[in-house]
DNA sequence: ACAAAAGTGTTCGAACTACACCCATGG
DNA sequence: CCATGGGTGTAGTTCGAACACTTTTGT
């Protein structure tokens, strides 16, 4: 592998739903001193990663996805560059910076990835480092400036999912209409009526419905859908608008 | 003036409005040969530059509308990053990069802006170098990856025409409505019935009506209209939508 | 008087809103 | 048999689409 840049990083904003909550997943940065054991930083970050010389900043991301993963062909779409002179201002984010490695800069500027993954179908591990889900609504104060990184990905992310059919990979492959309702509900902080949602959804022809219901569920089981991006790139002449 | 910063750059697609077409400018990049005189490079750009170590990127882009115009407060947005490894890959332009500067990187991540002019209005110069509007239908060839950095800027320009009233910034601050028409017309690639946009135009309480009207044209003399954004910033919760 | 763009209202159909009852399953 | 969410239709309203004639100015 070729050398790392050391101004210039990536940062993602990974997203997951798990049926009820919009998430993201953040890894934690700890970090204690080597004598006296004492504890210098514990706290919670994006995850991200400098570029290395010999590589796209979009492959640098997907080399972060994957890494996390296991998987390629992860939703990732990038949506900021962050650049301003004091983004990483406080002293314990320069420790951190400096305890990673010496040759990083000061002065990086950071582009933002939103992705957007199937958080009950995939498991994660990052080394020996702890990743973990948090809802959106019980965020902890993140290092560096990530919790601004965090709200411009999340705003993006809102703009796209009125626009374009990316909800549908926050999903399983196989999804009802309600988790489909439920997902905009929470992601856009709106509550749609249940018919007219339907009646809306199964407009869209690119909503492929399956001849297979919901199995052990204490209620009638529902139907299941899957979404077809091909449908959708072959007839979106039909604006995508999810502003019921 | 601190030092510049070898791998980061900005590049500005620069939006004008001529009543008629949509136009970008375009500077200049000519080399020849110090001995033989020979042309070695005589082509098109966007306007772009490093950014310096204590400089925030959007200053800098900042910085390259203020040399270029003598104004501040442009209407100035951030639309992607460009980090591709083998973006800078041309021999011309590799030529060109270290007869600029042999500091610079031939790694550069771009950030690109675009910005919106009201080009009847402003005087245009930059130092010795040639600067011109062309109309989007009639560009010539870039350097660099200049071409799509403009499709990119351009397609964000008409993401955001579409959903906020950017629009404006490309007119002088009065302005008729069939110049509003022919400006979303030309940049939104569509026609509008006239009776219909002016309808809706009217609802917006934010396009506000003067008591003046336009002079010395040959028909029948138009009402002037200003855009206030702090009218609309005030009543933004109706959902600004330009989908006539 | 003529050319050129401004200004103005109505009708039709599509799309969104609101709303209440029965159904299938697990426990 | 009960709790839970699934599934269904209709009426009213709003919003966008289509469309033609008169007015004001400069030449």
């Amino acid at each position: 592998m070729s050398k790392i840049i050391p101004n210039i990083s990536v940062d993602c904003v990974i997203f997951g739903f798990d049926f009820n909550k919009l998430n993201v997943l953040l890894v934690e940065r700890k970090l204690e001193d080597e004598k006296s054991k004492e504890t210098l930083i514990d706290d919670w970050t994006l995850i991200g990663y400098h570029i290395y010389e010999e590589e796209d900043t979009d492959s640098a991301a997907k080399r972060i996805l994957k890494k996390l993963t296991g998987l390629d062909h992860i939703y990732l779409e990038q949506f900021e560059a962050f650049g301003e002179v004091y983004r990483i201002n406080d002293p314990k984010d320069k420790l951190w910076l400096k305890y990673q490695s010496e040759r990083f800069s000061e002065r990086i500027v950071t582009i933002g990835y939103f992705s957007l993954i199937n958080s009950t179908s995939v498991s994660l591990s990052l080394h020996e480092r702890n990743v973990k889900w948090f809802p959106l609504n019980d965020l902890p104060e993140l290092g560096f400036d990530h919790n601004k990184i965090l709200n411009k990905g999340l705003e993006r992310l809102r703009d796209k999912m009125r626009s374009e059919p990316i909800g549908f990979e926050l999903l399983p492959g196989k999804f009802t209409i309600s988790q489909l309702q439920r997902l905009y509900e929470e992601i856009l902080g709106t509550k749609f009526d249940r018919r007219n949602f339907r009646k809306k959804v199964l407009q869209m022809k690119y909503v492929i419905p399956l001849d297979e219901k919901q199995k052990g569920v204490k209620h009638k089981p529902a139907q299941l859908f899957i979404f077809s991006r091909e449908v959708y790139e072959k007839t979106k002449t039909e604006r995508f608008d999810f502003s019921i």
